[in-house]
DNA sequence: TATAATTATTTTGTATGCTAAATAAGCAGG
DNA sequence: CCTGCTTATTTAGCATACAAAATAATTATA
């Protein structure tokens, strides 16, 4: 039963992906791009670094998710001149209306998903779901 | 808020992979790869357009996952007479024990991860996704 | 029966996700 | 100033994930 749980979980992840990839296309744009696109959207100037922590992604697929939106024209990178390893990311023009466009997307998208939900069961669903992400990461940390 | 349940969908779906794969890591295994095993455990000689449907998976995808399985040696196909496109799916020798290994594995990871959760709270959380699952589904195919 | 439409599977091309190794720049101690 | 350790980022290599096209065999239809 319990078993169920985990499965559920990452069909659902992938169903969110599906659909969200659906809309995006039209875009020009992954969702992982857009991802980090919102990362640095509201922090500008960011590092590769500090996007890491914020996402828990991993830095070798970071890497190449920020320099094809580089490569795309939606983001740009200035050398740190305090730290030489270090780039501050920055929006390029036009990038910050694709994050609001998205927005209203993943919205509209989103009401839909908690049809037949109440308020409370909604509450619950956030609740539960935050102590089960809390387990796994300290099981993965007892590893 | 709801916007929060697929971020956190997500996180965890992908927090339950990083956990798998450090287990199977030993077994010199993926978790795609034993999700399919499973399935072909289940039930031997099944083609891949069966494991397609069953998986709700990507053709593309699972035809690569099937090779590496055999190039691996964990499973072989044999050529369907009645219908010369189709191969059906056996496992090799010792696959069926590899199943049964992470049986365990999973079933012990698994209680960990609804560690401070009441009998209702693991059904709460079920019925949830089912129903948050449905609606995705459905608004896929509306699309 | 010849052709068109369908079906099962693979291939191609691009983008993650992840591990391990490589770069390259900062920093600390002698 | 040199050496060794740490840190930020990239690269290489492998395995998904997915769309689109290619293959190849089956079935339906004119």
């Amino acid at each position: 039963m319990v078993k169920e749980i985990c499965y559920k979980i990452n069909k659902s992840s992938m169903l969110y992906k599906r659909l969200m990839s659906k809309h995006l296309e039209r875009l020009g744009i992954t969702y992982a791009q857009l991802m980090v696109l919102k990362v640095i959207n509201n922090e500008p100037g960011i590092t590769a670094k500090e996007i890491l922590v914020q996402m828990d992604t991993d830095k070798a697929t970071l890497s190449g998710v920020i320099s094809r939106l580089e490569r795309d024209n939606y983001i740009f990178r200035v050398k740190n001149d305090k730290d030489r390893r270090v780039q501050n990311i920055y929006l390029a023009g036009g990038s910050a209306e694709i994050c609001s466009e998205v927005e209203i997307i993943e919205n509209t998208c989103i009401y839909d998903l908690v049809k037949g939900f109440d308020e409370a069961e909604t509450e619950m669903l956030v609740n539960l779901l935050d102590r089960f992400i809390s387990n796994q990461f300290k099981k993965l940390a007892d590893e």
